[in-house]
DNA sequence: ATTCCACATGCAATTCAGTTGCAAATATAA
DNA sequence: TTATATTTGCAACTGAATTGCATGTGGAAT
């Protein structure tokens, strides 16, 4: 029971390791942004079922293993998030409209109380704020 | 050739009066929130096309007579904007968690320079800030 | 009022992300 | 090692949205 990063993440959340688990947990730590189900099943072993990587983000999502943004064209992208500070999913991303790059500002804070100074109606509840910045990426600009 | 609040903006914005445009407009002009292609396609008459529905819809995006919002799920929800006024399409828009009801919130203002204000790299143009505010509307409050 | 044609529509077929049901396989605790 | 709750794999399905193409039409020009 060697008790490496990605088993440590999984023990954590209480998830079994399984191949598919450990093969996706690699693949979102070494992706320089949020990847779609899509990519991240083209970089598993061949024959992997698509099926097994779409639970598989479920439940990583709901166990706060991974977070998820939705790309230009409303597909869900994933991103390795902080199992010890769900906070810190809750961070900005950015979109590039140009070559579609998506990227997580992890260190940008969305300002407290942001929610309530944008004068949301009286009795709503806000959980949580969600914020894209399109443009265009430093090697799409200009 | 009478000049009706709908003739305007399809004159305004070049574009021929048939009668799934005008009907669109019309069920967007009168409806509370955004609303999915196929919550239109239902309000509209029956047998109307779904693809045309979809098309004008896309066509009305670019010529920015509607915008378009996300909904919970990856869905497009589209409602009225101002066509006089871009940068009023860009307002925030609130998601009810519990029922699902999505919110324009016309008068909120994103603060200028939020964008900048997050922390971006250097290099990157933002072009504009996609804000989705996430909770509970007060009818499904607590 | 009539003509004409770029633009708009309708239909059928397709794409693509994501989901569901269920039987078989397997990780882990006992 | 065994037992069982979880996870996987397969096949079939859903639902939003797109595409190709032939037909229809709004409205400017005549």
């Amino acid at each position: 029971m060697a008790e490496n990063p990605i088993d440590q993440l999984l023990h954590h959340a209480k998830l079994r390791r399984t191949p598919v688990r450990a093969g996706v947990i690699d693949i979102l730590q070494s992706a320089k942004g949020p990847l779609a189900a899509a990519d991240i099943l083209a970089k598993l072993p061949p024959h992997t079922d698509a099926v097994t990587v779409y639970r598989t983000l479920a439940t990583f999502v709901t166990k706060k293993v991974v977070h998820r943004v939705r790309g230009e064209h409303n597909v869900w992208l994933f991103a390795i998030g902080d199992t010890e500070n769900p906070a810190r999913h809750r961070h900005p991303h950015f979109v590039c409209e140009s070559c579609g790059k998506v990227e997580c500002l992890h260190d940008a804070l969305i300002p407290p109380r942001f929610a309530q100074s944008l004068g949301v109606s009286h009795g709503y509840k806000i959980r949580y704020s969600e914020v894209i910045l399109h443009g265009r990426c430093a090697h799409c600009a200009d």
